[in-house]
DNA sequence: ATCCCAATTTGCAACTATTGAAAATTAGCA
DNA sequence: TGCTAATTTTCAATAGTTGCAAATTGGGAT
């Protein structure tokens, strides 16, 4: 059900097992995704990214990115917000965006919604953004 | 239920009453937005747009649609496909994209779906977004 | 019918997110 | 230790959209 990116550890056999070189800068963002619920942009990885490994390309990055896309490792949302973000829990599940703290949070849904105008459409797939408040956004209200 | 922008004459007429002018630009577009429901891009508005009135600027046509927006007589949705698409139709209503063809067509879900993850986070809109194939898409498949 | 001026349009530069291309570097194997 | 294909870096280019300033104009006032 949860299907995760592998480790660090699992990924580095399975990219010298398809002939890909396990560099430095692949290692950093092995890490730095791994376990990494917060919805990253490219750009906020690289930032990170930089702190540990000054002179690391963002290029480096989005090619990274990439590569575990399309590997399935990853998987590239779209919530409105400008860019994509990258998720390393590939399993399926919805988001919702906060729209104060612009944080995004995975949700579940059990059952399909019954819907209209649907019909004869194929469905491949289907995606839910809320937006909303979150939690700490919505209990911190000024008032 | 379904609530549609307004007529180009009663949008002429409500422009006017803000202290909005109404322009041969703003004109063309309240008519090219009537009834559209093909769910257009700017850039596709502003194609017709050029035909009828060669020389109207997109930038021109985005200050519009921003300002159908802000009033609420449009809806910008984002389905990512890379650039916004305009509706008309501002009811609350979701979005079924074809794979092949890129057509948008409108979804009416009845009853929100359970959902899990969402404990505080206060839902303020939801959005979902199908993909696959549309009717006239998945009639006409090769095989 | 003309004036006037705030609103609008236009033209174009700037901006953000992302990709393309080519030169420089390097992982991993012989 | 060398070799070479894969990778990284650099930088230009692209797409979609917005910012800005100069030129134009709708529509109320005269
Ligand atoms: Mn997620
Ligand atoms: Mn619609
Ligand atoms: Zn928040
Ligand atoms: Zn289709």
């Amino acid at each position: 059900m949860l299907s995760s990116m592998r480790s660090p550890e699992e990924l580095t056999v399975a990219f010298r097992a398809t002939g890909l070189k396990v560099t430095p800068q692949r290692q950093l963002l092995f890490r730095l995704l791994h376990d990494n619920c917060t919805h990253p942009t490219a750009d906020s990885l690289f930032s990170e990214a930089s702190r540990q490994m000054p002179g690391i390309s963002l290029r480096t990055v989005y090619q990274t990115l990439n590569d575990l896309t399309e590997m399935g490792e990853l998987q590239s949302i779209d919530v409105g917000s400008g860019s994509a973000r990258f998720d390393p829990n590939v399993s399926d599940h919805h988001h919702a965006v906060c729209d104060e703290c612009a944080a995004v949070h995975d949700v579940y849904v059990n059952r399909a919604p019954e819907m209209r105008g649907l019909e004869g459409f194929a469905v491949a797939d289907a995606h839910i953004v809320y937006r909303g408040l979150c939690a700490a956004c919505s209990g911190s209200v000024k008032r």
